[in-house]
RNA sequence: GGUCCCGUAGCUCAGCUGGAUAGAGCAACUGCCUUCUAAGCAGUAGGCCACAGGUUCGAAUCCUGUCGGGAUCACCA
């Protein structure tokens, strides 16, 4: 357990050796061997001197002394036998330790000849998929969804970077009621052409998704209209067309609203409100031709392949612009029947049990949580049933897998909790290696989203929204001279998205996040922007200086804002290593941000190009030039680019 | 009601396995471009870390409770 925990942010190897050299040395210095928890290091405060901090406190008690005693006599054993130590000081039971301006020179040194600095050799961890964006196929992507897959995106390639072969998929949602409902409309309600053709993206010139989402509108529209007809039927007391038991359970709710609250009356509204859909004929004409589609209509599955087809043009339009790709894409329409044989399996080894209506059960009482259903009385398959069923085919795909990442909303956490709890107990081992990537809901300051209300920020709008504000800004005040009209524009993409996707992935994952239209396409402060041009800036001024690397000179002069810089640069493998087992890049982006405000501190008070002394000149560059190395690493660990000029 | 997540400056967020006087950005106010990109830098102001107990040498961090916000508990997906 203690052995994982052994590096720390400030300087992993030097606390590594200055630990085990304690260790080593317990029984002359303390009179006793020491346990490694006792041996505590924290990054030094920042208005203290210091580069690593040992707490005095756990000594105390073994040394039976004042912390302000225990921490000289360590003092001194460290100033005299660790190598690459200035000296230190002890404030009120901590014992700041500064190590000398050549141990970070040689730190700089080593960086200087790693290209791949801070990253683990590629395919050196087993494989990992990582799954994000689970679109349906009757609606354009929403700003939830570039949360999701920006996430999963910079995941995936955070799990590279450590070393993992990853495989990165989505699950596309094909199939369904959802489905056939804009299918439905589109063949209700497309206006025909004089040419006697129905609405296409081809001759309306209208993105697939879009249009597909239009008549996915169409439909709910024409549905409300119908169930507040015979809504108006019931309340007018006529229920000729209703069957009974609709009409017994709409004159009860009706019976309930009496002497009830505005809350609850609303609610009860709602159930009859249901209850008016489902005797549509509208939703009844959806649900045959889900039937019709599950039997393979010829009709009905060239329509769905055909409009699919036109969403999925749609959608890698979309893809295309956010810069994200995908090794395998797994289809529901593929998988929907899937994980019925498990269940059937799993009766036996009386993982699940079956009621007498022929239902199939699990109880995970003893687990604190509920009874859940794995499969209907009539044999057909709910949401857990597929997703056990393509779990267990993803390990077929991919022999070598050795686990999962779903990246879904926190909304399906108890869901994803039962189901890697139900694999667990068929006895599949990798059980313990799948993850759920679970985050917050975007909110607007206006409150939550809603598809129904009209409140959804639409993925390609936003997209190309802060594009033009970046298109605005960047001409306002950017350095173009020499770019020509294709760089520019690229550029401007650059900025815009690389805003967006910073502002959306510096949160913590799991938290709930609120989207501010502005603030997304700020350019200063803790920004995509403000990272981008430090990158920009740096980047001028290597090439200005025509700089190469040369070893440099262990005797250098070295400020205190260098030092920072170095420090900084030296915590970036463990940031990553820890980004990667807590599956945050928003660890990634405080880091990088940290880098540049010290960075620019330091830009600000120096001359670099123009440093007259060549050492210190060289020395200078060469920090510059490892910033901006890691930097753009980090960006594109972030899915952010990293422009040469802005 | 059960379970899970969240509550830190006016706003949006950091704060790592408990550690020294709780940090940024935005917004407000001051300064700094005839030296390398001012999309920058330096500074001022702003906090009972929701509240109350407990554990500890030491708590924003761990435990319990209370209050607020959210999610989830379907033979929906």
């Amino acid at each position: 357990m203690t052995s994982s925990k052994t590096s720390l942010p400030n300087s992993p190897k030097m606390e590594q050796h200055i630990r085990q050299a304690l260790i080593a040395a317990a029984p002359d210095l303390f009179g006793a061997e020491i346990n490694d928890t006792l041996i505590q290091f924290q990054q030094t405060r920042r208005d203290m001197e210091g580069d690593l901090t040992l707490v005095v406190f756990p000594f105390v008690k073994l040394l039976r002394c004042s912390p302000q005693e225990a921490g000289d006599k360590l003092k001194q054993w460290i100033e005299s036998h660790i190598e690459g130590v200035s000296h230190c000081n002890v404030v009120s039971g901590f014992l700041n330790i500064v190590f000398t301006d050549a141990y970070w020179l040689e730190q700089l040194n080593q960086m200087q000849d790693q290209p791949n600095y801070g990253l683990a050799p590629a395919n050196s961890k087993p494989t990992v998929m990582v799954e994000y964006a689970s679109p349906n196929t009757n609606k354009p992507l929403h700003l939830g969804h570039l949360r999701n897959i920006f996430l999963g995106a910079s995941v995936a390639e955070i799990l590279r970077a450590v070393g993992h072969k990853v495989v990165r998929t989505q699950v596309i949602n094909d199939r369904g009621i959802h489905i056939c409902k804009s299918m439905l409309a589109w063949e209700k309600f497309s206006p025909v052409n004089a040419r006697g053709e129905r609405e296409t993206p081809a001759n309306t010139g209208l993105k697939g998704d879009k249009l597909v989402g239009k008549y996915y509108v169409e439909f709910d529209r024409a549905l409300q209209i119908e169930a507040k007809a015979i809504m108006a039927q019931w309340q007018s007391g006529n229920f000729s067309d209703t069957p009974t038991a609709i009409e017994e359970a709409v004159l009860n709710f009706e019976k309930a609203k009496e002497g009830k609250d505005d809350k609850a009356v609303a609610a009860l509204d709602d159930k009859i409100k249901e209850l008016a859909k489902n005797q549509t004929a509208i939703l009844q004409e959806a649900k045959e031709m889900l039937v019709k589609w599950e039997a393979r209509d010829p009709q009905v599955y060239l329509l769905w392949t055909t409009m699919n087809g036109w969403v999925y043009a749609g959608f890698d339009q979309t893809y295309a612009q956010m810069g994200v790709s995908f090794d395998k894409l797994y289809y529901e329409s593929d998988t929907f029947l899937l994980g019925k044989d498990q269940v059937m399996e799993g009766i036996k080894s009386d993982v699940f049990y079956q009621k007498p209506d022929g239902s199939v059960w699990i109880d995970l009482t003893a687990d604190g949580l509920d009874e859940k259903l794995v499969l209907r009385s009539d044999g057909t398959a709910v949401y857990m049933t597929q997703d056990i069923g393509t779990a267990i085919d993803r390990f077929k795909d991919f022999p070598d897998l050795h686990g999962m990442v779903y990246t879904v909303g926190n909304e399906q956490d108890y869901h994803f909790k039962v189901l890697f709890l139900i694999l667990q107990k068929l006895g599949y081992a990798w059980a313990n290696n799948c993850f759920h990537l679970s985050y917050g809901m975007v909110d607007l300051p206006s409150g939550k989203m809603k598809s129904r209300e009209g409140t959804v920020v639409d993925a390609d709008d936003l997209m190309a929204e802060v594009i033009e504000k970046a298109k605005e800004m960047t001409q306002e005040r950017g350095h173009l001279e020499g770019l020509d009209n294709a760089a520019r524009e690229q550029l401007y993409t650059q900025i815009g998205l690389g805003g967006l996707k910073y502002y959306l992935l510096k949160v913590d994952p799991k938290k709930r996040m609120l989207f501010n239209p502005e603030e997304s396409i700020d350019l200063t402060g803790n920004t995509g922007p403000f990272l981008q041009y430090a990158h920009a800036r740096i980047s001028t001024l290597l090439e200005k200086a025509a700089f190469g690397p040369t070893p440099l000179s262990l005797t250098t002069p070295m400020r205190p804002e260098e030092k920072e810089i170095i420090k900084q640069l030296a915590l970036f493998g463990t940031t990553l290593e820890e980004a990667a087992k807590g599956y945050s890049p928003a660890l990634l982006a405080n880091y990088s941000y940290e880098l540049v405000k010290l960075y620019n501190t330091f830009y600000q008070s120096v001359k670099i190009v123009i440093e007259p002394d060549a050492d210190v000149r060289q020395f200078r560059l060469s920090l510059s030039a490892k910033v901006r190395q890691v930097l753009a690493q980090a960006l594109g660990l972030l899915g952010v680019e990293a422009p040469q000029r802005m």
